[in-house]
DNA sequence: GGTTCGATCCTCT
DNA sequence: GAGGATCGAACCT
């Protein structure tokens, strides 16, 4: 059966209405025959070039135009010499804004999972953004990636529930250094899933 | 339980 | 040339 990915109009809405609405979201890694996915348990909303935190804050750059475009595609960017970071675009054209996805409780494509990340325990595997992305194959040949056509990387809706009372909001993970912005509620995670990258 | 630190390279200054 | 939207191992208490 062909699955129905989240379309274009899902991703071109305010980005925390979008970040709290993929909690639960299911994310699909295709690559061959192998269909790897995880539910969505904690992202991070990154909101206008006001917001120091956010890559966009340095301005319109090679690196960051992606989210300066249409809602809806990808961008992956390599960290720390050795890991990538999985976002979504959101909003709307010139006001840059992406989710970064930050955990997943792993669905399908499990044994793939443990070989990528050469760890067995379901914990292990894709609680954080690192290692998410090393646990689906994510890195930036994906970058700019179209997820509502694409074949490889896209999200769906499975039907599970969630309501505003599983969620909760803080602070975002790494961003001490932006001063007011870090401050701000734009983490959002499923408060009953034991697949949150911290607590 | 917690904190510190090294790995390692792309991006921007 | 500096630093980072991270992770895991090592070393504390």
């Amino acid at each position: 059966m062909k699955e129905k990915k989240l379309p274009r109009s899902f991703f071109a809405r305010d980005t925390h209405v979008v970040a709290r609405a993929m909690l639960g979201k299911v994310l699909v890694r295709r690559c061959g025959r192998a269909r790897i996915s995880g539910r969505i348990t904690e992202v991070e909303s990154y909101v206008g070039a006001d917001d120091v935190a956010s890559h966009a804050a340095r301005g319109r750059t090679p690196r960051t135009e992606i989210m300066f475009g249409p809602a809806g595609y990808a961008y992956i960017y390599f960290i720390y010499g050795m890991y990538y970071c999985c976002n979504i675009t959101t909003a709307r054209r010139e006001f840059p804004a992406a989710i970064l996805i930050r955990s997943l409780e792993p669905l399908t494509g499990i044994l793939h999972m443990q070989r990528a990340r050469q760890r067995d325990a379901l914990r292990d595997l894709t609680t954080g953004p690192g290692k998410l992305t090393q646990a689906l194959g994510i890195t930036t040949t994906l970058n700019h990636e179209d997820i509502t056509r694409s074949t490889q990387l896209y999200l769906v809706d499975d039907g599970y529930r969630v309501t505003p009372r599983d969620i909760i909001a803080t602070t975002r993970i790494g961003v001490a250094y932006a001063g007011e912005s870090a401050a701000l509620p734009w983490r959002y995670y499923l408060k009953d899933s034991a697949y949150v990258s911290r607590r």
